[in-house]
DNA sequence: TATTTTAGTCTGGTGACAAGACCGAGTTGC
DNA sequence: GCAACTCGGTCTTGTCACCAGACTAAAATA
Protein backbone atom coordinates (compact mmCIF):
# COMPACT_ATOMS: atom_id res chain seq x y z
CA UNK A 1 0.00 0.00 0.00
CA UNK A 2 1.60 3.32 -1.21
CA UNK A 3 4.95 2.72 -0.45
CA UNK A 4 6.28 3.73 2.80
CA UNK A 5 2.81 4.16 4.53
CA UNK A 6 1.78 1.28 4.55
CA UNK A 7 2.53 -1.35 7.26
CA UNK A 8 5.96 -0.46 8.04
CA UNK A 9 6.63 -0.75 11.95
CA UNK A 10 5.19 -4.82 11.54
CA UNK A 11 8.11 -6.96 11.72
CA UNK A 12 6.11 -9.59 10.31
CA UNK A 13 6.02 -11.35 6.57
CA UNK A 14 2.33 -11.32 6.84
CA UNK A 15 2.73 -7.36 6.74
CA UNK A 16 5.22 -7.34 3.85
CA UNK A 17 2.88 -9.94 1.72
CA UNK A 18 0.41 -7.36 2.26
CA UNK A 19 2.02 -4.53 1.45
CA UNK A 20 2.48 -6.09 -2.18
CA UNK A 21 -1.29 -7.87 -2.40
CA UNK A 22 -3.13 -6.57 0.22
CA UNK A 23 -4.62 -3.69 -1.69
CA UNK A 24 -8.16 -3.11 -3.67
CA UNK A 25 -8.18 -5.29 -6.66
CA UNK A 26 -4.82 -6.80 -6.80
CA UNK A 27 -5.91 -10.19 -5.46
CA UNK A 28 -8.55 -10.14 -8.27
CA UNK A 29 -6.06 -8.91 -11.08
CA UNK A 30 -3.90 -11.63 -9.95
CA UNK A 31 -6.80 -14.33 -9.70
CA UNK A 32 -7.60 -13.72 -13.87
CA UNK A 33 -3.91 -13.82 -14.77
CA UNK A 34 -3.89 -17.14 -13.53
CA UNK A 35 -7.19 -17.77 -15.53
CA UNK A 36 -4.83 -16.87 -18.50
CA UNK A 37 -5.72 -13.31 -19.10
CA UNK A 38 -2.65 -11.20 -19.99
CA UNK A 39 -4.07 -7.84 -21.31
CA UNK A 40 -5.04 -4.79 -20.12
CA UNK A 41 -8.47 -4.91 -21.64
CA UNK A 42 -9.28 -8.11 -20.31
CA UNK A 43 -8.59 -7.10 -17.09
CA UNK A 44 -10.33 -3.63 -17.42
CA UNK A 45 -13.79 -5.63 -19.12
CA UNK A 46 -13.52 -8.56 -16.51
CA UNK A 47 -13.44 -6.70 -13.29
CA UNK A 48 -15.45 -3.44 -13.25
CA UNK A 49 -12.34 -1.32 -11.87
CA UNK A 50 -11.35 1.94 -13.23
CA UNK A 51 -8.46 2.85 -15.28
CA UNK A 52 -6.21 4.57 -13.57
CA UNK A 53 -6.83 2.31 -10.26
CA UNK A 54 -5.60 -0.80 -13.36
CA UNK A 55 -2.49 0.55 -14.32
CA UNK A 56 -1.38 1.57 -10.92
CA UNK A 57 -2.22 -2.03 -9.44
CA UNK A 58 -0.15 -3.80 -12.71
CA UNK A 59 2.95 -1.27 -12.27
CA UNK A 60 2.74 -1.74 -8.42
CA UNK A 61 2.81 -5.46 -8.99
CA UNK A 62 5.37 -5.05 -12.18
CA UNK A 63 7.51 -3.53 -9.62
CA UNK A 64 7.09 -5.58 -7.16
CA UNK A 65 8.25 -8.98 -9.42
CA UNK A 66 5.21 -10.09 -9.19
CA UNK A 67 4.42 -10.07 -12.97
CA UNK A 68 6.15 -9.26 -16.10
CA UNK A 69 5.62 -6.87 -18.11
CA UNK A 70 6.21 -8.01 -21.94
CA UNK A 71 5.94 -5.17 -24.38
CA UNK A 72 7.72 -6.77 -27.39
CA UNK A 73 5.99 -5.03 -30.69
CA UNK A 74 2.12 -5.24 -29.99
CA UNK A 75 -0.15 -4.53 -26.80
CA UNK A 76 1.99 -5.03 -23.90
CA UNK A 77 1.05 -8.35 -21.87
CA UNK A 78 1.33 -8.88 -18.23
CA UNK A 79 2.72 -12.78 -17.23
CA UNK A 80 2.94 -14.37 -13.81
CA UNK A 81 6.61 -14.81 -12.74
CA UNK A 82 7.73 -17.25 -10.36
CA UNK A 83 6.84 -15.04 -7.10
CA UNK A 84 3.68 -14.64 -8.68
CA UNK A 85 2.54 -17.91 -8.84
CA UNK A 86 4.11 -18.81 -5.85
CA UNK A 87 0.88 -16.85 -4.20
CA UNK A 88 -1.37 -19.58 -5.59
CA UNK A 89 -1.81 -20.94 -2.43
CA UNK A 90 -2.88 -17.76 -0.74
CA UNK A 91 -5.35 -17.38 -3.48
CA UNK A 92 -6.73 -20.39 -3.31
CA UNK A 93 -7.16 -20.53 0.49
CA UNK A 94 -9.14 -16.95 0.35
CA UNK A 95 -11.65 -18.17 -2.31
CA UNK A 96 -12.36 -21.95 -0.52
CA UNK A 97 -12.99 -19.67 2.40
CA UNK A 98 -15.29 -17.21 0.53
CA UNK A 99 -16.89 -20.81 -0.74
CA UNK A 100 -17.34 -22.19 2.85
CA UNK A 101 -18.26 -19.52 5.05
CA UNK A 102 -19.31 -16.00 3.08
CA UNK A 103 -21.83 -17.83 0.65
CA UNK A 104 -22.73 -20.49 2.99
CA UNK A 105 -25.65 -23.10 1.47
CA UNK A 106 -24.62 -21.92 -1.98
CA UNK A 107 -22.33 -24.51 -4.46
CA UNK A 108 -19.04 -23.48 -5.47
CA UNK A 109 -19.12 -21.07 -8.73
CA UNK A 110 -15.63 -22.74 -9.92
CA UNK A 111 -14.33 -26.00 -9.06
CA UNK A 112 -10.65 -27.15 -9.62
CA UNK A 113 -9.27 -30.38 -10.10
CA UNK A 114 -5.66 -31.92 -10.86
CA UNK A 115 -4.84 -32.23 -14.58
CA UNK A 116 -2.76 -35.32 -14.68
CA UNK A 117 -5.38 -37.53 -12.78
CA UNK A 118 -9.06 -35.22 -12.92
CA UNK A 119 -9.50 -35.42 -9.29
CA UNK A 120 -11.20 -32.29 -7.51
CA UNK A 121 -9.31 -30.65 -5.18
CA UNK A 122 -9.90 -30.52 -1.51
CA UNK A 123 -10.34 -27.44 0.69
CA UNK A 124 -6.75 -27.35 1.34
CA UNK A 125 -5.40 -27.60 -2.37
CA UNK A 126 -4.63 -31.06 -2.28
CA UNK A 127 -5.76 -33.90 -4.81
CA UNK A 128 -6.66 -37.11 -2.90
CA UNK A 129 -5.96 -39.40 -5.68
CA UNK A 130 -2.20 -38.05 -5.51
CA UNK A 131 -1.56 -36.60 -2.16
CA UNK A 132 0.19 -34.01 -3.45
CA UNK A 133 -0.39 -30.44 -3.71
CA UNK A 134 -0.12 -29.26 -7.18
CA UNK A 135 0.80 -25.77 -8.70
CA UNK A 136 -1.44 -23.95 -10.79
CA UNK A 137 0.10 -25.08 -14.00
CA UNK A 138 -1.15 -28.52 -13.56
CA UNK A 139 -4.65 -27.45 -12.39
CA UNK A 140 -7.68 -27.35 -14.39
CA UNK A 141 -10.54 -24.66 -13.51
CA UNK A 142 -14.48 -26.01 -14.54
CA UNK A 143 -17.59 -24.10 -13.89
CA UNK A 144 -18.89 -25.46 -10.72
CA UNK A 145 -23.06 -26.29 -9.83
CA UNK A 146 -23.18 -22.65 -7.99
CA UNK A 147 -22.61 -20.74 -11.83
CA UNK A 148 -23.81 -17.44 -11.96
CA UNK A 149 -27.29 -16.08 -11.87
CA UNK A 150 -26.61 -13.27 -14.24
CA UNK A 151 -23.49 -14.36 -16.11
CA UNK A 152 -21.15 -11.66 -17.73
CA UNK A 153 -20.29 -10.97 -21.41
CA UNK A 154 -16.90 -10.51 -21.53
CA UNK A 155 -14.28 -12.34 -22.97
CA UNK A 156 -13.15 -13.44 -20.12
CA UNK A 157 -16.23 -15.24 -18.28
CA UNK A 158 -17.14 -16.45 -21.74
CA UNK A 159 -14.00 -18.04 -21.78
CA UNK A 160 -14.29 -19.76 -18.39
CA UNK A 161 -17.66 -21.00 -19.25
CA UNK A 162 -15.52 -24.39 -20.18
CA UNK A 163 -12.75 -25.96 -18.43
CA UNK A 164 -9.82 -24.19 -19.09
CA UNK A 165 -5.92 -25.29 -17.81
CA UNK A 166 -4.63 -22.85 -16.02
CA UNK A 167 -1.96 -20.14 -16.83
CA UNK A 168 -2.60 -20.97 -21.04
CA UNK A 169 -3.21 -17.62 -22.52
CA UNK A 170 -6.41 -16.04 -23.10
CA UNK A 171 -6.08 -14.84 -26.70
CA UNK A 172 -3.31 -16.16 -28.89
CA UNK A 173 0.46 -14.48 -28.91
CA UNK A 174 0.12 -11.05 -30.90
CA UNK A 175 3.82 -11.44 -32.31
CA UNK A 176 4.03 -15.01 -34.10
CA UNK B 1 -15.49 -3.27 1.84
CA UNK B 2 -18.22 -1.07 2.81
CA UNK B 3 -21.18 -2.90 2.20
CA UNK B 4 -22.35 -2.45 -1.23
CA UNK B 5 -19.62 -0.67 -2.79
CA UNK B 6 -17.42 -3.54 -3.28
CA UNK B 7 -16.73 -6.09 -5.72
CA UNK B 8 -20.35 -6.61 -6.00
CA UNK B 9 -20.71 -7.77 -9.73
CA UNK B 10 -17.89 -10.28 -9.33
CA UNK B 11 -19.74 -13.55 -9.12
CA UNK B 12 -16.66 -15.34 -7.63
CA UNK B 13 -16.12 -16.78 -4.02
CA UNK B 14 -12.52 -14.86 -3.85
CA UNK B 15 -14.17 -11.47 -4.27
CA UNK B 16 -16.69 -12.11 -1.45
CA UNK B 17 -14.30 -13.03 0.64
CA UNK B 18 -11.63 -9.98 -0.05
CA UNK B 19 -15.85 -8.46 1.06
CA UNK B 20 -14.55 -9.43 4.52
CA UNK B 21 -11.32 -9.53 5.02
CA UNK B 22 -9.84 -7.59 2.31
CA UNK B 23 -9.59 -4.23 3.75
CA UNK B 24 -6.49 -2.69 5.28
CA UNK B 25 -5.59 -3.88 8.53
CA UNK B 26 -8.25 -7.21 8.47
CA UNK B 27 -5.25 -9.87 8.25
CA UNK B 28 -3.64 -8.21 10.67
CA UNK B 29 -6.09 -7.90 13.28
CA UNK B 30 -7.00 -11.69 12.61
CA UNK B 31 -3.58 -12.64 12.60
CA UNK B 32 -3.32 -11.50 16.24
CA UNK B 33 -6.31 -13.14 17.31
CA UNK B 34 -4.58 -16.23 16.28
CA UNK B 35 -1.71 -15.35 18.71
CA UNK B 36 -4.29 -14.69 21.68
CA UNK B 37 -4.81 -10.80 21.65
CA UNK B 38 -9.04 -10.54 22.53
CA UNK B 39 -8.66 -6.89 23.66
CA UNK B 40 -8.65 -3.30 21.89
CA UNK B 41 -6.03 -2.07 23.28
CA UNK B 42 -3.71 -4.59 22.68
CA UNK B 43 -4.60 -4.95 19.01
CA UNK B 44 -4.30 -1.05 19.56
CA UNK B 45 -0.97 -1.07 20.77
CA UNK B 46 0.44 -4.03 18.92
CA UNK B 47 -0.74 -2.88 15.30
CA UNK B 48 -0.12 0.70 14.04
CA UNK B 49 -3.75 1.66 13.48
CA UNK B 50 -5.55 4.49 14.30
CA UNK B 51 -8.61 3.94 17.28
CA UNK B 52 -11.30 4.53 14.80
CA UNK B 53 -9.98 1.78 11.89
CA UNK B 54 -9.74 -0.82 14.61
CA UNK B 55 -13.29 0.37 16.24
CA UNK B 56 -14.58 -0.14 12.52
CA UNK B 57 -12.81 -3.03 11.80
CA UNK B 58 -13.78 -5.06 14.67
CA UNK B 59 -17.50 -4.33 14.33
CA UNK B 60 -17.14 -5.81 10.34
CA UNK B 61 -15.70 -8.84 11.92
CA UNK B 62 -18.68 -9.06 14.37
CA UNK B 63 -20.78 -8.47 11.76
CA UNK B 64 -19.78 -10.40 9.19
CA UNK B 65 -19.49 -13.57 11.84
CA UNK B 66 -15.88 -13.96 11.78
CA UNK B 67 -15.30 -12.07 15.55
CA UNK B 68 -17.73 -12.72 18.30
CA UNK B 69 -17.80 -9.70 20.82
CA UNK B 70 -18.06 -11.14 24.83
CA UNK B 71 -18.76 -7.85 26.70
CA UNK B 72 -20.30 -9.86 29.65
CA UNK B 73 -19.42 -7.51 32.62
CA UNK B 74 -15.18 -7.31 32.04
CA UNK B 75 -13.69 -5.16 28.85
CA UNK B 76 -15.37 -6.67 25.52
CA UNK B 77 -13.15 -9.27 24.27
CA UNK B 78 -12.88 -10.40 20.31
CA UNK B 79 -12.84 -13.90 19.90
CA UNK B 80 -12.51 -15.86 16.29
CA UNK B 81 -15.79 -17.88 15.69
CA UNK B 82 -15.77 -21.05 13.41
CA UNK B 83 -15.31 -18.91 10.11
CA UNK B 84 -12.72 -17.16 11.44
CA UNK B 85 -10.60 -20.39 12.45
CA UNK B 86 -11.42 -21.37 9.13
CA UNK B 87 -8.86 -18.20 7.53
CA UNK B 88 -6.06 -19.83 9.57
CA UNK B 89 -5.13 -21.94 5.71
CA UNK B 90 -5.08 -17.97 3.99
CA UNK B 91 -3.23 -16.10 6.60
CA UNK B 92 -0.62 -18.89 6.67
CA UNK B 93 -0.40 -18.91 2.70
CA UNK B 94 0.24 -15.04 3.14
CA UNK B 95 2.82 -15.32 5.24
CA UNK B 96 4.94 -17.89 4.24
CA UNK B 97 4.58 -16.12 0.86
CA UNK B 98 5.69 -12.93 2.26
CA UNK B 99 8.95 -14.79 4.20
CA UNK B 100 10.02 -16.42 0.54
CA UNK B 101 9.68 -13.85 -1.85
CA UNK B 102 9.12 -10.34 -0.26
CA UNK B 103 12.26 -10.66 2.18
CA UNK B 104 13.97 -12.85 -0.04
CA UNK B 105 17.50 -14.21 2.06
CA UNK B 106 16.02 -13.39 5.11
CA UNK B 107 14.88 -15.99 7.90
CA UNK B 108 11.44 -16.21 9.16
CA UNK B 109 10.50 -13.77 12.09
CA UNK B 110 8.21 -16.78 13.46
CA UNK B 111 7.87 -20.18 12.63
CA UNK B 112 4.86 -22.44 13.63
CA UNK B 113 5.09 -26.41 14.14
CA UNK B 114 2.47 -29.26 14.83
CA UNK B 115 2.18 -29.43 18.79
CA UNK B 116 1.43 -32.87 19.31
CA UNK B 117 4.91 -33.76 17.55
CA UNK B 118 7.05 -31.19 17.85
CA UNK B 119 7.77 -31.12 13.67
CA UNK B 120 7.81 -27.52 11.60
CA UNK B 121 4.83 -26.71 8.83
CA UNK B 122 5.93 -26.95 5.30
CA UNK B 123 5.05 -23.60 3.46
CA UNK B 124 2.26 -26.11 2.85
CA UNK B 125 0.66 -25.50 6.39
CA UNK B 126 1.26 -29.91 6.70
CA UNK B 127 2.92 -31.35 9.10
CA UNK B 128 5.76 -33.70 7.37
CA UNK B 129 5.63 -35.81 10.54
CA UNK B 130 2.44 -36.88 10.64
CA UNK B 131 1.25 -36.18 6.94
CA UNK B 132 -2.01 -34.30 7.81
CA UNK B 133 -2.29 -30.24 8.24
CA UNK B 134 -3.65 -29.78 11.27
CA UNK B 135 -5.60 -26.41 12.39
CA UNK B 136 -4.67 -23.69 14.06
CA UNK B 137 -5.59 -25.14 18.03
CA UNK B 138 -2.74 -27.69 17.47
CA UNK B 139 -0.06 -25.22 16.81
CA UNK B 140 2.92 -23.84 18.52
CA UNK B 141 4.23 -20.44 16.81
CA UNK B 142 7.76 -19.43 18.09
CA UNK B 143 9.95 -16.87 17.04
CA UNK B 144 12.06 -17.56 14.33
CA UNK B 145 15.62 -17.19 12.95
CA UNK B 146 14.66 -13.68 11.56
CA UNK B 147 14.19 -11.62 14.43
CA UNK B 148 12.95 -8.26 14.52
CA UNK B 149 16.14 -5.43 14.89
CA UNK B 150 14.37 -3.37 16.81
CA UNK B 151 12.05 -5.38 18.91
CA UNK B 152 8.63 -3.74 20.38
CA UNK B 153 8.07 -3.61 23.74
CA UNK B 154 4.00 -3.91 23.72
CA UNK B 155 2.73 -6.89 25.41
CA UNK B 156 1.48 -8.81 22.86
CA UNK B 157 5.29 -9.04 21.12
CA UNK B 158 6.63 -9.63 24.14
CA UNK B 159 3.89 -12.10 24.90
CA UNK B 160 5.39 -13.79 21.48
CA UNK B 161 9.11 -13.81 22.82
CA UNK B 162 8.62 -17.28 23.86
CA UNK B 163 6.79 -20.38 21.82
CA UNK B 164 3.06 -20.01 22.51
CA UNK B 165 0.18 -22.31 21.99
CA UNK B 166 -1.89 -20.30 19.03
CA UNK B 167 -5.37 -19.14 20.61
CA UNK B 168 -4.49 -19.04 24.02
CA UNK B 169 -6.20 -15.69 25.19
CA UNK B 170 -2.88 -13.01 25.57
CA UNK B 171 -4.03 -12.22 29.14
CA UNK B 172 -5.97 -14.19 31.94
CA UNK B 173 -9.79 -14.13 31.67
CA UNK B 174 -10.94 -10.74 33.34
CA UNK B 175 -14.53 -12.41 34.73
CA UNK B 176 -13.47 -15.86 36.85
C1' DT C 1 -13.45 7.68 46.77
C1' DA C 2 -9.69 9.30 43.61
C1' DT C 3 -6.93 7.96 39.85
C1' DT C 4 -5.80 5.44 35.97
C1' DT C 5 -6.81 2.49 32.23
C1' DT C 6 -9.79 0.99 28.68
C1' DA C 7 -12.89 1.24 24.79
C1' DG C 8 -14.48 3.69 22.31
C1' DT C 9 -16.42 8.57 19.59
C1' DC C 10 -15.53 12.88 17.09
C1' DT C 11 -13.01 16.19 14.07
C1' DG C 12 -9.99 17.98 10.52
C1' DG C 13 -6.61 17.15 6.99
C1' DT C 14 -4.80 13.93 3.48
C1' DG C 15 -4.67 10.32 0.37
C1' DA C 16 -7.09 6.55 -2.43
C1' DC C 17 -10.81 5.39 -5.50
C1' DA C 18 -14.78 5.74 -9.09
C1' DA C 19 -16.44 7.62 -13.31
C1' DG C 20 -15.59 9.26 -17.37
C1' DA C 21 -13.28 12.47 -20.84
C1' DC C 22 -9.25 12.51 -23.56
C1' DC C 23 -5.11 10.98 -26.46
C1' DG C 24 -1.41 8.68 -29.01
C1' DA C 25 0.11 4.23 -30.62
C1' DG C 26 -1.25 -0.28 -32.66
C1' DT C 27 -4.38 -2.91 -35.54
C1' DT C 28 -7.80 -3.80 -39.09
C1' DG C 29 -10.52 -3.18 -43.38
C1' DC C 30 -10.24 -1.85 -47.91
C1' DG D 1 -1.31 3.31 -47.97
C1' DC D 2 -5.16 5.43 -45.59
C1' DA D 3 -9.25 5.69 -42.67
C1' DA D 4 -11.62 3.78 -38.86
C1' DC D 5 -11.36 1.50 -34.87
C1' DT D 6 -9.27 -0.67 -30.76
C1' DC D 7 -6.07 -0.63 -27.09
C1' DG D 8 -3.40 1.07 -23.25
C1' DG D 9 -2.94 4.25 -21.02
C1' DT D 10 -3.27 9.65 -18.66
C1' DC D 11 -5.93 13.44 -16.49
C1' DT D 12 -9.70 15.63 -13.83
C1' DT D 13 -13.25 15.98 -10.48
C1' DG D 14 -15.97 14.48 -6.71
C1' DT D 15 -16.48 11.17 -2.98
C1' DC D 16 -14.97 8.14 0.44
C1' DA D 17 -11.58 5.96 3.57
C1' DC D 18 -7.80 6.63 6.60
C1' DC D 19 -4.60 8.90 10.02
C1' DA D 20 -3.53 11.62 14.05
C1' DG D 21 -4.97 13.24 17.94
C1' DA D 22 -8.46 15.36 21.25
C1' DC D 23 -12.17 13.98 24.00
C1' DT D 24 -15.38 10.96 27.08
C1' DA D 25 -17.85 7.48 29.80
C1' DA D 26 -17.34 3.10 31.88
C1' DA D 27 -14.34 -0.18 34.20
C1' DA D 28 -10.47 -1.36 37.04
C1' DT D 29 -7.24 -0.12 40.61
C1' DA D 30 -5.30 2.19 44.77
Amino acid sequence: MALGTGYSQQNCNLARALEVVGERWTMLVLRDCFYGVRRFSDLLAHLDISRAVLTDRLAALVEAGVLLRVAGRGHPEYELTEAGKALWPSIYALSQWGDQYVSPGSYPGRVFSHAECGTRLDRFGRCPGCNTIPGPEDLIVAPGPGEAVQPRSDAVAVALREPRRMLTPLRPRSDA
